[in-house]
DNA sequence: AGAGGTTACGGGCAGCGTAAGGATC
DNA sequence: GATCCTTACGCTGCCCGTAACCTCT
């Protein structure tokens, strides 16, 4: 009866070196050499008596009772990541999150995630990146960010998405601009430059169709990755802005802009917290349900926005 | 990103020390030394910082925390286990089980199983005994066999059952006995010594409340152990056999033995594979898939027994 | 005093990393 | 020759087992 154990250890080589299809690779991913990993998967081999990684030239593939075994070490190292995320009193846990989140984000509500995951997580590390929505994706999917705050949802099924909250997207502008108190219709709007995100990002696709689609003079549209500097031109009467009016509420109570009662309606925009759907991620799901309560706090803290 | 990783093994040993209540007896279990697991259950706790285990004195106790772990301990340990009979070759398969059998069996499909297993699982050893039901029931439970073929059910949470077929009591004796060829009632057959399996089992146990309900002359029972032991003495006319009439067939059909037509009937006993529901029992369920294969052959072979 | 758990200590070996050796494009 | 996996080899450090100690009945 004496049980010959593999080690966890060894699955989860074995399931990283599947999953990315090769040992260096899965070494690098492990911080371990690429002949640890080779010696490893050799060892399961024998173990099992069978053939699990067909070695082809250039890329790994997996033979028929390989992928079995991938299903079994990502239901075990699952498991695992859950009995130790039960287990680990929060306080004590450590490591690092490598989160990348959106301006919009930061603009609203950003500061409370981070104190409530200090207080929650003191061991754990933030490296905080602000970037837009499409370069965070593709971040994710490479593997440089652990979690991501962004406009969703990616439709990719190696991540999850969790929805966090819906902005309405406003159109926003100084009061010193020339604009009817009453409702304006798109020409009025187009007369100004508008401002809004980079392209390749949701808003910015939004607003091209919405003007495509209208019978208009030559349109100006003014684009900044930097939500800051939307604001600032706003303020300062270059062009109306179109963005979330939550992230400019301090502006609007200070009287420095107004949101626009415009008869043409720009979408909301969905923010999500997405992540790579593996074993260990772990941390980043307890992060994202901080993230959850801190939107709905903050979203019950600003009525009128975001989730009905 | 670093994953602490908490052995599988440190797993294993915290759930049977948890399953068995004591550090010396999951030693023992376990084929390793008591301080080694007082080691790794000290780490363990240390490693998730908080109590799993109460030590009281005499017995040990776990922690809210402690339960929690179990739970998650015997699903990964059962899922392992799983995995790893999925992907090992049975034929590479190796290791000892020890396996209890009714007489019963012994005398019916057993060398068939013997063989199967044999070609089947070539490296494993089976220590074979042959015993009493309820003796077997408390090997099993005592952790002393295995695996067990026996009458049931066994009406213990911790014993996984898996029918394997039904057995009918018959009356047999021999054709020189003087008894009438038609149907044939109680009395005429208690003028004989009737010879039954020993007390506690429940044929003996059947047989007696079936005579202790009628008006009846002085009952001899005859009991013995060994079922070859009533064959003998039913076939020199010392008595009228109760057993099941399938494993004297063959002394039937060269007229040693025949099966009396009686009025009143015996109960069927039903066979059961019996093992612990732990999750290294592995072997235990393979072989019983092994003999329910093999109990269903047997009974195509013997038309008119077994499961309907 | 004895059963059962903890602490202390030395030694074996698994597994790691470095480095050199194929194979394939 | 560049890339990727395998093989060789020495070493570290983990973990085990022995043994002595502690504690409670």
């Amino acid at each position: 009866m004496a049980d010959p154990i593999p080690d966890l250890k060894t699955i989860q080589i074995f399931y990283w070196t599947a999953t990315l299809g090769s040992f260096s690779r899965a070494a690098e991913h492990l911080n371990t050499t690429q002949p640890a990993v080779s010696h490893r998967i050799a060892a399961l081999e024998r173990a099992f008596g069978l053939t699990l990684i067909n070695r082809g030239t250039r890329h790994l593939s997996l033979s028929p009772k390989g992928h079995e075994l991938l299903g079994y070490a990502e239901r075990l190292l699952r498991l695992h990541g859950e009995m130790v995320g039960a287990m680990t009193v929060p306080a004590t846990q450590s490591g690092s999150l490598r989160l990348g989140v959106s301006e919009t984000i930061v603009h609203t509500w950003l500061t409370a995630f981070i104190d409530r995951m200090g207080r929650t997580y003191p061991g754990v590390a933030i490296d905080l990146s602000v970037d837009i929505s499409p370069a965070m994706r593709d971040a994710l999917l490479r593997r440089d960010l652990d979690l991501a705050f962004l406009v969703g949802p990616v439709t990719t099924p190696r991540l999850v998405n969790v929805p966090l909250g819906r902005f309405s997207t406003a159109w926003i502008a100084s009061p010193r601009l020339p604009i009817a108190a009453g409702p304006v219709d798109l020409a009025d709007l187009t007369r100004h430059p508008i401002i809004t995100f980079p392209p390749n990002t949701m808003p910015h696709t939004h607003l091209r169709d919405l003007l495509a689609q209208a019978d208009l003079p030559p349109l100006r549209l003014y684009t900044s990755a930097s939500l800051s500097a939307i604001i600032r031109m706003a303020i300062e009467g270059t062009g109306i802005g179109a963005i979330p009016a939550e992230v400019v509420r301090s502006e609007i109570d200070r009287g420095q802009l107004r949101v626009l009662d415009a008869r043409v309606r720009l979408p909301d925009v969905t923010f999500v917290a997405a992540y790579e759907n593996a074993p260990d991620q772990g941390l980043s799901a307890a992060a994202t349900q901080i993230a959850l309560e801190v939107a709905a706090d903050w979203i019950a803290m600003n009525p009128g926005h975001g989730n009905p």
